[in-house]
DNA sequence: TTTATGGCTGTCA
DNA sequence: ATGACAGCCATAA
């Protein structure tokens, strides 16, 4: 695991429970501004388990994104983590209207 | 080395 | 509001 990786995975851990934040914050707030896509790429790659708060990782426009792979693992990286990243929040407090967005006014992280 | 490939994002139609 | 496009740049091959 590379280690430009860590310093992503470093502030998405100070995400506090109930909210959710956006790869570009997440790429900002680590000093790789415009990187989000290396953030999305180092979820993808983080191993079950990890204590990552992974699921409160979401795109810009307060959805949780589609994985391309075709991996069944139920980590960050397969098919199920759509539906788990989802549950997770929803357990946390945190709402989705009916198309599946969040509101970011309300539950965006700073 | 060079190319391809993305859990993205801002802009514009 | 949604969808297409073009930048973005670290990894993998």
């Amino acid at each position: 695991m590379p280690h430009s990786w860590e310093r992503f995975y470093a502030v998405v851990r100070r995400i506090p429970r109930g909210r959710v934040a956006t790869y570009g914050q997440i790429a900002t707030l680590a000093g790789a501004d415009g990187r989000a896509r290396q953030v999305g790429y180092a979820m993808a790659a983080l191993p079950e388990g990890a204590d990552v708060p992974w699921h409160r990782v979401v795109n810009a426009r307060g959805e949780v994104s589609r994985r391309s792979g075709g991996s069944a693992r139920s980590g960050p990286g397969g098919h199920w983590a759509e539906r788990v990243q989802r549950a997770l929040l929803e357990a946390e407090g945190v709402a989705f209207d009916e198309r599946g967005r969040i509101d970011l006014e309300r539950y965006g992280w700073e």
